[in-house]
DNA sequence: GGTAGACCTGGACGC
DNA sequence: GCGTCCAGGTCTACC
């Protein structure tokens, strides 16, 4: 089956896709010739899919198979949109990248989007796996939690999906330290899968919530595990600039750039880009950091 | 409010 | 092969 969806533009999904690192992270494949990417996914319904997303022109073309009613076929355009972030509006963002030579390559390179997951509770997940590690730990601690809680393909059983939260919650610390290698991260996720299946904690609700970003940033905080870092690193992924995600690689590039090299703290790093006001972190974010 | 130390793992390095 | 050191954010206790 096949499903179009059009793109508020302009739109480029190879752009999307090497936004960050999300890509390299399970159940996430990019696909080189097909200039697009795959991705496994468990609908509401239980069933478990394989997603094929190539560009198209206006927008992306979304490939799968499997036995699916319309309702199936309206979870999978939905997701899509949300990772893709389709129907997002940056004209303003390019407006003002247009004046500045190490942002002006954003407008014609559709930068502006970040690839996001179907869920908020996967991207969380995922960011607190990005704290206090490398990026080689990040990719393995994701797919350890797939391969042992995830829902597998029908088709191919080594292939599966991102756990739903119910899964993880019925694990334990001991189960997320030894074998998921989470370290001590594994209280946090646990906690939060916990709080999630349990409907304590409603994430996706987050997703469309109408308030300041200020409170939304105190709702993320209120995640055991999300931190200064992390809570801005969501934040973009939802769609909130205002903040940057300053880790070492932040602390380093900035200092170079704006500081002769000096060294600098989160505040300075945060105080180098105010003049972009809400479109801080997109700015940060696509900065031309060779163009020196 | 600011700071120090612990947390955990893998990789780099020296022996 | 083994031991040591270091990098990477967040939490907690303490001042």
């Amino acid at each position: 089956m096949e499903l179009t969806l059009p793109a508020r533009q302009p739109f480029s999904l190879p752009t999307v896709i090497h936004s960050h690192g999300w890509i390299r992270l399970a159940p996430f494949e990019e696909i080189q010739d097909l200039v697009g990417f795959s991705y496994i996914d468990q609908l509401e319904s239980g069933k478990v899919i394989e997603l094929h997303i190539q560009e198209a022109p206006g927008g992306v073309l979304v490939s799968y198979s499997g036995s699916l009613n319309q309702t199936d076929h309206s979870e999978i355009a939905r997701k899509i949109f949300w990772m893709l972030g389709l129907d997002q509006d940056f004209s303003t963002f390019y407006n003002l990248a247009q004046k500045e030579p190490r942002l002006a390559q954003v407008p014609g390179r559709a930068q502006g989007r970040v690839l996001r997951s179907p869920t908020l509770f996967e991207d969380v997940v995922k960011t607190i796996c990005t704290v206090n590690t490398a990026w080689s730990g990040t990719i393995r601690m994701v797919n350890n939690l797939v391969n042992l809680f995830g829902a597998s393909l029908p088709a191919d059983e080594s292939r599966r999906a991102f756990p739903l939260p119910a899964s993880i919650a019925a694990s334990d610390e001991a189960t997320l330290r030894s074998q998921a290698k989470l370290g001590f991260r594994a209280p946090y996720v646990l906690e939060l899968s916990r709080k999630v299946a349990a409907g304590d904690l409603d994430l996706e609700a987050l997703k469309a919530a109408d308030i300041p970003t200020s409170q939304l940033r105190q709702r993320l905080l209120e995640i055991k595990g999300v931190g200064d870092y992390a809570v801005a690193n969501l934040l973009m992924l939802l769609g909130h600039y205002d903040y940057i995600p300053v880790d070492t690689w932040a602390v380093k590039m900035v200092s170079n750039e704006f500081y002769n090299g000096e060294p600098v703290n989160r505040t300075q790093v945060e105080a180098a880009f105010e003049s972009w006001g809400e479109w801080k972190g997109l700015a940060y974010w696509f900065w031309d950091w060779n163009n020196a």
